[in-house]
RNA sequence: CGGGGCGUAGCGUAGUCCGGUUAUCGCGCCUGCUUUGGGAGCAGGAGGUCGCAGGUUCGAAUCCUGCCGCCCCGACCA
């Protein structure tokens, strides 16, 4: 391809709109334009990374039996009133106004569609069925560039089986195909056992790639390799112990003392010495959280021990519920659910709010002075807590969710009746799986992990074109000739090659969009270069990962570039 | 949806507080000449409903009101 008619409209300067770094060197290298918030085109350059990363995951999905469908985009809504996802999904479904119709987000129930009355038996299972296709989410709030938009590319896959044994066999298949994608994508990412949510189902992974730009928080342990979403992760931690002896309680006047920190410092004791009233609404009933010190409840956790959903209370109801504001609330007195953070357990000679305004209790004892109290892991890990499953420390970051693999139980088949004869003759819901992958955030990540100040480094992999070869002045004869030359050389060695054949382009310029664009080799040619050899001249090939640059003889040209880019 | 920021030529921006000639500068673009191994030089040129609508005023990019769009934080998120 010849840059001199390509349409790669690279940019000098950062846009203001953009700050993470993949977003920026997408724009600045012409791969993506944003249309609206959360709406992206992909230009030529683009789209050529997204048609490769596409073609390796057709690649892995094909190898373990998957096979592609392509479905549309526009559903009727009653099917996905069926399983009552219209309302599951809320305002995060689109809906066509003139029609009854929702832009598919996702696609169980349309593969469910499909495999009911048709896979009526077990002689017709395991089924693999997967498409590469765009979903359409009304995400509140877009971001990152590509990484969370509005309508986006997802491979979807779903695994119709017998039962779930067969079901963990089709799961484990996905697994391995994803490990093989990620692989091959050359990124670095790792696993995580996760909640399966709104999905529904018994399990789920979640393969994570560690950035600031992602919106999941992760705790790691890099000494054995557990992992788990924050919303789950558990920790080691000192917890408080009891003290042999039992101090009297007592009421202690705390003028103007609101947080943690001002009680500590008040009354002169140990953040460890306080436990932190946090009050939720759940069921429309008041609970009760005691937190030692500062740590923060887990409000995800909280909700899978009591079921359902919470939310705090606001400022008036905290008041009407426990006599006193935010700052003052206390177990002593409480008159409802009260549940405790493991690291207070059966803990004694606490201090917390007496439930009324700038008072304190000090010397409670939980077992003494509180009527009923439940026990539960409530806290938010933090970095450097002790890991749960060996002895080293956890590490808690950022990190961008690039594929999920569930296992989706009967919830779709039950509820749209997707069902089938074993060999007795009796009838059982397909037990189903579901695969998900975003596409452009395969790009996004790799960007984010391959890239300098310069611009983008692609593998041969990912990469647009395996040549940037730039002709340094096109309009010296010499360079003209050899480098058309070069160019179709290359390309007839089935190479793919972007020729920077601009004319009136400086050098620097070319090498700059060179690196900005970050093709894994660069042949550069200069008349000087040219001259330089009896047998008919050299050229520069530089690496762009390493930088790192040699002169080669033309006739060597082609079987040097061989070696390079082999895999 | 809450908080914050921004919107002036394709991109990046000055000017906005404190209203007043022809709206600033750089990059990019067009024409010509020169230059050609690290983001060229000279000369000339094109390009703007200052996000939109209304209002105040003799006069609005600038002040007021409403709306729209974009970014960041939060809430939300299979």
């Amino acid at each position: 391809m010849r840059l001199s008619k390509y349409f790669v409209p690279t940019l000098k300067e950062v846009p203001n709109d953009a700050v993470v770094a993949s977003h920026i060197l997408m724009l600045r290298s012409g791969m993506i334009r944003m249309l609206a918030a959360g709406i992206y085109s992909f230009l030529p350059l683009g789209y050529r990374v997204i048609k490769k990363i596409s073609e390796i995951i057709r690649e892995e999905m094909d190898a373990i039996g998957g096979q592609e469908f392509h479905l549309p985009a526009l559903n009727p809504k009653e099917i996905w009133e069926e399983t009552g996802r219209v309302e599951a999904f809320g305002d995060t479904l689109f809906h066509i106004k003139n029609r009854e119709y929702v832009l598919a987000p996702t696609h169980e129930e349309i593969m469910t569609f499909h495999a009911r009355n048709v896979v009526k038996s077990y002689k017709d299972m395991p089924q693999i069925w997967y498409q590469i296709q765009t979903k359409f989410r009304n995400e509140p709030r877009p971001r990152s560039g590509v990484i969370r938009t509005r309508e986006f590319l997802m491979k979807d896959a779903y695994s119709f089986d017998i039962n779930q044994d067969e079901q963990d066999k089709s799961y484990h298949k996905h697994d391995g195909a994803y490990r093989n994608i990620f692989d091959r994508c050359k990124i670095k990412y790792f696993v995580v056992g996760a909640f399966s949510g709104a999905m529904g189902g018994s399990g789920s992974e979640e393969f994570m790639v560690k950035s600031d730009a992602g919106e999941d928080t992760v705790a790691y342990c890099d000494a054995c390799g557990y992992s788990a979403n924050l919303e789950v992760a558990a920790s080691v931690v000192e917890p408080r112990k009891r003290e042999a002896k039992s101090e009297k309680i007592k009421e202690i006047h705390t003028p103007n003392v609101k947080s943690i920190d001002e009680l500590c410092e008040f009354l002169k004791i140990d953040e460890s010495q306080c436990a932190k009233s946090r009050v939720y609404i759940h069921n429309d009933k008041p609970v009760l959280i005691l937190m030692q010190g500062n740590d923060d409840v887990n409000e995800s956790k909280l909700e899978s021990y009591l079921g359902g959903t919470v939310r705090p209370g606001h400022p008036e109801e905290l008041l009407e519920i426990t006599g006193a504001d935010a700052g003052s609330i206390g177990p002593v007195g409480f008159k409802h659910k009260i549940i405790v953070d493991n690291r207070l357990k059966d803990a004694n000679n606490m201090f917390s709010g007496a439930n009324k305004n700038d008072y304190h209790i000090g010397g409670i004892d939980f077992k003494r002075d509180v009527e009923t109290l439940e026990y539960t892991d409530l806290r938010i890990v933090k970095t450097g807590e002790g890991c749960p499953n060996c002895e080293s420390k956890l590490d808690v970051f950022a990190a961008i969710e690039l594929g999920h693999i569930f296992k989706l139980g009967t919830k779709y088949s039950e509820s749209m009746g997707a069902l089938f004869l074993d060999e007795n003759g009796k009838e059982h819901p397909i037990v189903m799986g579901s695969y998900g992958i975003g596409v452009e955030r395969v790009m996004a990540c790799y960007i984010e992990q391959n890239h300098d100040e310069y611009g983008i480094i692609w593998d041969k992999t990912l990469a647009p074109f395996d040549i940037q070869l730039i002709g340094l002045n096109m309009k010296k004869e010499l360079v003209l000739e050899a480098s058309n030359k070069i160019y179709d050389e290359l390309t007839n060695s089935g190479f793919e090659v972007l020729f920077d054949d601009r004319t009136n382009v400086q050098a620097g310029f070319k090498f700059n969009d060179a690196d900005l664009l970050g093709m894994p080799v660069q042949v550069i040619v200069g008349d000087k270069k040219l001259k330089e050899s009896a047998s008919g001249g050299k050229v520069e090939v530089k690496l762009r990962r390493t930088g790192e640059r040699f002169d080669v003889e033309l006739s060597e040209l082609v079987e040097k570039i061989k070696e390079i880019i082999k895999e």
